[in-house]
DNA sequence: TATTGACTTCAAGTCGACTTGAGGTTGTAG
DNA sequence: CTACAACCTCAAGTCGACTTGAAGTCAATA
């Protein structure tokens, strides 16, 4: 396929694809002229790289994680990486609930409602913000 | 309180609670001469604002949601951000039954191991990308 | 064969979230 | 009362993840 193709069915802009890979996230089966083609499986592979950047992992660490063959690497790297999901997924839980309790709580302050604060400290617990980065909004 | 303090019971640099008065997500109670002073109740504020970072909201995002007396706003905008998390949160738990697959399966590539492929393909379901950013790494 | 639209490269720009730096002011310990 | 650490402002810089623009190449259709 060459790379119009890939753009309409992964859904991610030409720019984007000659982006990764030059980080090295993706690679074309070769040229013809100029052109960039690539192998269909490269399609799946964009969908992962996708999925990952949509719960909240940078390219470089989806590309540790990513060789030629879809996820690999050490095992402790891809476990560790999912407990980091799990914690993660523990706070969002907190701010979800307390999202909802804020929602149908009558308190004027939930700043003193016990309860909106409790569900927080919750996930207070390890509280530091990230070394790099951000997160996407979540429109996904 | 002044900055300094708040900086230190807070774990965040002066710069960023300068930056964060500008944004308007804090505001001091006052000055003394040139000198910011805070109330007390900021700490819990950050303590909210830093919780909804680390689960990936932006600080604008936080700023529609965050008046002067914590979470507050229209019940709707609250209940739709629980919402969003709840689906990134399903994406997250398909991504991390993927990762902890790739790690046990013997198969020498993953994109071909079907087991694998339907742990994602759950989360494949509304594959969109976000409109405009990223996440923290999961440092946190 | 000439045009055109899809491709190419490379440099620079953008956006969010901060951080850094230069240059200035001030509350307080000595 | 002076030194100085801690504050101040404002402009510019940084980082990740792309996007945009200028300028060029080329395969396929008219």
């Amino acid at each position: 396929m060459d790379i119009g193709k890939v753009s309409t069915v992964s859904r991610l802009p030409t720019s984007t694809l000659r982006f990764y890979e030059e980080k090295g996230l993706i690679e074309s089966i070769g040229r013809h002229g100029l052109r960039r083609y690539y192998s269909p499986d490269v399609i799946d592979k964009l969908a992962l790289i996708s999925l990952g950047r949509n719960v909240g992992l940078s390219l470089d660490e989806i590309g540790e994680m990513l060789l030629p063959q879809g996820f690999q690497v050490d095992r402790d790297l891809l476990l560790s990486k999912a407990d980091e999901l799990d914690k993660k997924m523990a706070k969002m839980t907190a701010v979800r609930n307390g999202l909802r309790h804020a929602a149908a709580c009558k308190a004027p302050s939930h700043m003193e409602c016990p309860k909106f604060l409790r569900l927080l400290n919750i996930a207070g617990k390890n509280r530091s913000r990230p070394k790099n980065r951000i997160m996407s909004t979540l429109k996904a």
